[in-house]
DNA sequence: GGCCAGGCGCGGA
DNA sequence: TCCGCGCATGGC
């Protein structure tokens, strides 16, 4: 395998494969809320932050700990393979014909962040999810950091009210406690079935959302969040081909491309 | 101004 | 087990 990227320091990583790594296209792909664009963009997730700098021949990666981010931006899977594999389905090879997709990866988020930012993100869209989260964070003391349990088992119902968490502030006040109780590294060694039925005794977590942290959180790749978007461009594919994908191995990663290429960039399968 | 959003929990069949 | 309903809020 192509080496696509390396670390240079503790606080540096340069990447090298442009058609495996577009952050417009990763941050704008629906799995992080916490991040902002502009000449550069930047990603927070959970106490962490980086700066990505795209130049002609590399991007370079700044932040305040390169192994967290190498683990974060999955760099040691080649997306290359996932989407020769993926190609065989001719509607996502249609899909990669714009080159923007194929830097798509599959993020490692932080597991407390995600369950509380998909328990918000239902019903709702994805402005509104990313100011929601923001105040979470300001309430808790720190634009920059997403608050930890300790913060989150201090918060109300009123306080989830407050900004704007809607008929979700109970369920939120519930998770936060059950999320206490649970321990990510013994999560991890489950099975995807015995993972989904433990996140779906979550407050608030229905098939989507556990579908989502199983994905964006676990790197279950086969994990496809099925939301009003996905359905809709299923539905266009006919019912083989959707129950083919929904049954990939890599059915995650085709979810995110089609989402990206149908919702951000208005395109129709 | 009305429809919609990365849905979910609940009660009734 | 499987519907259908109600739900907070603001983006568009």
């Amino acid at each position: 395998m192509k080496q696509i990227a390396k670390i240079i320091d503790k606080n540096t990583i340069e990447v090298y494969e442009k058609s495996q790594f577009n952050i417009n296209a990763i941050l704008q792909s629906g799995q992080v809320f916490r991040y902002s664009c502009g000449d550069n963009c930047v990603v927070f997730a959970g106490k962490n932050r980086a700066e990505i700098r795209q130049d002609a021949e590399k991007m370079t990666i700044t932040c305040n700990d390169a192994d967290y981010f190498w683990r974060y931006f999955d760099l040691d899977t080649d997306y290359e393979k996932i989407k020769e594999n993926l190609s065989h389905f001719g509607f996502i090879k249609k899909i990669l014909l714009d080159k923007s997709i194929g830097g798509i990866r599959i993020l490692k988020g932080e597991f407390v962040e995600i369950v509380v930012s998909f328990i918000i993100s239902a019903n709702n869209n994805i402005k509104r999810i990313q100011k929601i989260i923001d105040r979470l964070c300001k309430l808790c003391g720190d634009i920059a950091v997403f608050p930890d349990l300790e913060c989150l088992g201090k918060l109300s119902e009123k306080d989830f009210f407050d900004i704007g968490c809607g008929y979700r502030s109970p369920y939120l006040v519930s998770a936060v406690k059950q999320l206490k109780n649970l321990n990510y590294d013994a999560l991890d060694k489950l099975s995807n079935e015995q993972l989904k039925k433990e996140l779906l005794k979550i407050m608030g977590v229905g098939e989507k959302v556990c579908a989502c942290i199983m994905l964006f959180g676990f790197h279950r790749l086969n994990a496809i969040p099925q939301d009003v978007w996905i359905k809709r461009a299923l539905e266009q594919v006919g019912a083989k081909d959707a129950s083919a994908l929904l049954n990939h191995k890599y059915a995650g990663v085709a979810q995110q491309y089609i989402f990206y290429y149908t919702q951000h960039l208005k395109k129709k399968l």
